[in-house]
DNA sequence: TAAGAATTTGACCAACTGGTCAAACTAACG
DNA sequence: CGTTAGTTTGACCAGTTGGTCAAATTCTTA
């Protein structure tokens, strides 16, 4: 039942987000403006309405698409790979995404530090199950001697604390370590905090 | 040559730079407005406005302030003192700061989301330097044989991130651990972390 | 308690905001 | 090529924004 794109929605329904991306995440909701978008875009304001119904679309658009990709990786999780490893594989991916969509990061983040307006029920529901899932496979992990045992849910934020910093203080981390490329150093850094944190 | 304040003008500068807060915290600069500082405050717009010259003095007063809350108990580390104490020290003193006061760390995190616009220069400067003699001297003491041999800046950030996560993050944080107090179990996490990291 | 200083406010303004709409323009396709 | 569906825009609107100002009110202090 999905309606085929033209080429030209195609085009500009990716430019719109392209540059609501940019915009939102620098600003915010509320301090971000269609002018804004319009002008990052290349599209006229009245355009913009016209392949979204309003500002808040462009916003929910976003947000959609982020969490889909922001909770993958978690279900990725092989239970049956390598414990440290496979931890390591995930806190590498966020990383990795930390470095490759600074945006992404940061619109997210604008949007927990407001309180989640629009998407509080994602946190308590998907993101809270897949967590407590993956939490779950670690104390289990701890169980069965693989790993040592930590509390899981302590451990998942300082992965996501440490990796996301990156993308979300990135002006600060450059201020500090100047503008070469940081993200070498970072990774071998948060692995080795994760396997002196998960080796018996 | 600092003026006296008149009673009103202490009590009225504080519930303008506490309501300020409240809101810039939540939405931005940009996406803060002064009629909701004045709705806070419980102060006309005008009033407010007779204290500061603008909405952006308000925004100003409150990161000079948090700067010099910032940057203090870095300085604070002792040399002399014990290193693992020392930096364990600092990290809880940090945790318990987003713990007392969420909102001045989401404040400081919006600025420098949006790419630190009003204080990059303090970035590039004070904080900087703090930094490079905290690094130098974590440094020295691995060079001493008294913590292990870490990457100083990312042990910094480390530190950073994950004590910022609880006040900045804190809507996800409830949504998965739920609204009982968590600091306890993130400060035995923490510490265990550095001293796992840090022990030679 | 009266004068002067400090404080507060209602009315107002120009710029900007998200959004609408009819008209004009362009692309696609038989 | 002509028709139609899809696209773009200029003009416009009502609500909100940061900020001003003269007048009114309240404090302080001699």
């Amino acid at each position: 039942m999905k309606k085929t794109e033209t080429r030209i929605q195609k085009k500009n329904h990716s430019a719109i987000k392209s540059a609501g991306l940019k915009v939102f995440a620098q600003f915010g909701f509320r301090g971000s403006t269609l002018d804004q978008i319009a002008a990052e875009s290349g599209l006229s304001k009245p355009n913009i309405l016209y392949y979204f119904s309003s500002k808040e679309a462009i916003y929910e658009a976003l947000l959609a698409q982020l969490l889909t990709d922001w909770l993958q990786p978690v279900r990725d999780i092989d239970p049956a790979g390598d414990p440290v490893e496979e931890i390591l594989k995930y806190a590498k991916h966020k990383l990795k995404m930390s470095r490759l969509y600074p945006r992404e990061s940061r619109l997210y983040a604008t949007e927990i530090i407001q309180g989640a307006p629009r998407i509080k029920s994602v946190l308590t529901g998907e993101l809270r199950d897949v967590v407590e899932n993956l939490a779950l496979l670690i104390n289990h992990w701890a169980d069965s001697g693989l790993i040592r045992a930590v509390d899981p849910y302590h451990l998942i934020f300082s992965i996501w604390a440490m990796t996301q910093h990156y993308a979300d203080f990135d002006v600060q981390v450059k201020a500090i370590l100047g503008e070469k490329d940081h993200f070498e150093d970072a990774e071998h850094y948060l692995e080795d905090m994760l396997r002196r944190m998960l080796t018996v």
